[in-house]
RNA sequence: GGCAUCGUGGCCGAGUGGCUAGGCACAGCUCUGCAAAAGCUUGUACAGCGGUUCGAAUCCGCUCGAUGCCUCCA
């Protein structure tokens, strides 16, 4: 039996701001959406936990054997960086500052934000669809949604009518917000615009002499309005109304609205049954902005190459970090909380580490099959990873009590335990135990230390303290950590 | 100015009408040659002011503060 049909997950759902159940459109299978990076500039830290949380909701569908179809586009049509009709496009701008085409553009920072989700150790989705991919599939909904009335043509650009269509429909169901107090609140216009009202918004525009990314269309050259690919390419790939869209909480507003707004106008159906948004990560409570230098970059964490952080932290400990916190909640990073995470990373890692080497005895002075169900219930509670963490925390203690022999554990039970803490930390919250990890060190630095060891514990036998805190000491300067153990002396690399 | 979210012990961060997550730091104890590691014990916190209630950190109102959105943004 798979195991998502013993365990009912309940979801945040932004549309009705509840709790709701999950239940997908096809039992036993899953069709997700996250939007994507404009690849324009190198990928930021908050990018990377919005990523990370879904990647995270991603394994855990898995591991409970549903089939999940999970779609994460990447934008590489530049759009424009404004409202106003001059705006400039993103990644043309970026091709003329470095004097090179757009698609390297798009290339160069495509492969940075792979190469730094991979360090993040997340998985790869299930399609990575294009914008400009699907420059096809974007137009033929836009003739629909022209053939249903709710959007004009204007010198060779198309706007969507938001006031029509809120005659019929809702526009801003999702962000609680009202068309009439929108309007009321409008600012002034700059320029004169083509727009016959400022919520409008353009599905497509028409590409000025000097606009580098464009397409025919029946409208004349042009590109993509901005929130127009999302909506091609899920409904492409989930259909015209899929169970999950995720994103950004700075998403919600316009561009999810629009996309509810653009599927409703085309095909009539509202195309997500539950929007989950995670929250934004700030860098010593201010908001990242590399106007003001607020802003850490992925691998200036991973070097220590910042002014920041007073040292190095590897891409596991960054993610136990944010799985620390809720996916809703903003989240601080500050060198203190990265400390913090890191001890416990270890602790957590070091134990992960004991497991198969754990002494079995008849019975055990630990509930693992209670424990084991309370780890599910803290994820079906809208992946509750904060929680989850406290209860492997739990094992933690329990291992470390076997190991001592203050605590004890039967075989079966020895079997779930260990793999139930690989499941969740491994698999489900994709933490790896790198760095620190005496099993990733080399052979041949295992045995040095190990030859250390011994000429320690010679030296404490014949007690030549002098000698053997000598090593002691020295070994931690490098940080090489020895545990005077019931059964010997271990060590662990802390980097 | 409008909309939204939030304000928890030294720090980070869950929870959410009564039964006090967890991590880190601190203190005491056990262990240790001394330490470290590990374990045990202790911390009675929920921005402020009112209100609802037998009872509120949890519900309501106001005030203050923070963050996000309202223009591209995860």
């Amino acid at each position: 039996m798979q195991l998502y049909k013993s365990q009912q997950i309940k979801v945040h759902n932004s549309l009705t701001g509840k709790k709701e159940a999950f239940k997908p459109i096809n039992e036993g299978h899953i069709g997700m959406y996250v939007c994507g990076p404009t690849v324009y500039s190198n990928v930021h830290l908050g990018n990377c936990r919005t990523f990370m949380s879904f990647d995270m909701i991603f394994r855990y569908f898995k591991h409970l054997g549903f089939k999940v179809r999970y779609v994460r586009n990447i934008t590489d049509a530049g759009h424009l960086e404004n409202d106003a009709d001059e705006g400039e496009d993103k990644i043309a701008k970026k091709a003329k500052l470095e004097q090179i085409e757009p698609m390297e553009v798009v290339q160069r920072y495509t492969v940075d934000f792979h190469n730094t989700l991979q360090k993040f150790n997340l998985l790869p989705p299930s399609i990575e669809p294009t914008a400009t991919g699907h420059i096809i599939e974007q137009i033929e909904i836009i003739k629909e949604i022209i053939a249903n009335g709710f959007a004009y043509e204007v010198n060779g650009s198309v706007y969507f009518d938001v006031i029509t269509f809120n005659e019929s429909k809702e526009y801003g169901k999702l962000s609680g917000r009202k068309l009439e107090d929108m309007i009321a609140n409008t600012r002034e216009l700059t320029a004169q615009s083509e727009k016959r009202n400022p919520q409008d918004f353009a599905l497509w525009k028409k590409a000025e002499p000097q606009h580098i990314m464009r397409w025919p269309s029946p409208w004349g050259d042009g590109f993509p309005g901005w929130h127009l690919e999302c909506t091609a390419m899920s409904t492409k790939y989930l259909g015209e109304t899929f169970d999950i869209h995720g994103g950004g909480m700075d998403l919600k507003f316009p561009h999810h609205e629009c996309e509810i707004a653009q599927s409703e106008a085309s095909c009539g159906k509202s195309p997500v049954n539950y929007w989950l948004h995670a929250n934004m990560l700030t860098l010593n409570g201010k908001k990242m902005s590399k106007s003001t230098g607020n802003n850490i970059y992925p691998s200036e964490i991973f070097t220590g190459e910042n002014d920041i952080l007073t040292k190095a932290y590897s891409p596991s400990v960054v993610r136990f970090f944010m799985m620390q916190a809720h996916y809703t909640s903003i989240l601080d990073l500050s060198d203190t909380a990265l400390l913090a995470s890191e001890k416990g990373y270890f602790r957590l890692v070091e134990a992960m580490e004991h497991i198969s080497k754990l002494p079995v005895s008849k019975a055990s002075t630990f509930d693992v099959k209670a424990w084991q169900q309370l780890c599910y219930d803290a994820m079906n509670d809208d992946f509750n990873t904060p929680i989850l963490i406290s209860h492997l925390f739990d094992a933690v203690k329990n291992i470390n009590l076997i190991k001592e022999g203050k605590a004890t554990i039967s075989d079966a039970d020895l079997l779930v335990l260990q793999n139930t803490m690989t499941s969740f930390v491994h698999d489900v919250l994709g933490i790896e135990s790198q760095a620190g990890a005496t099993e990733d060190s080399s052979q041949t630095l295992n045995g040095v230390i190990e030859v250390l060891i011994g000429l320690r514990n010679e030296a404490r036998a014949n007690k030549d303290f002098a000698t053997s805190d000598k090593i002691r000491d020295e070994l931690i300067a490098l940080g090489i950590q020895l545990k005077d153990g019931k059964d010997g002396t271990n060590f662990s690399l802390n980097q």
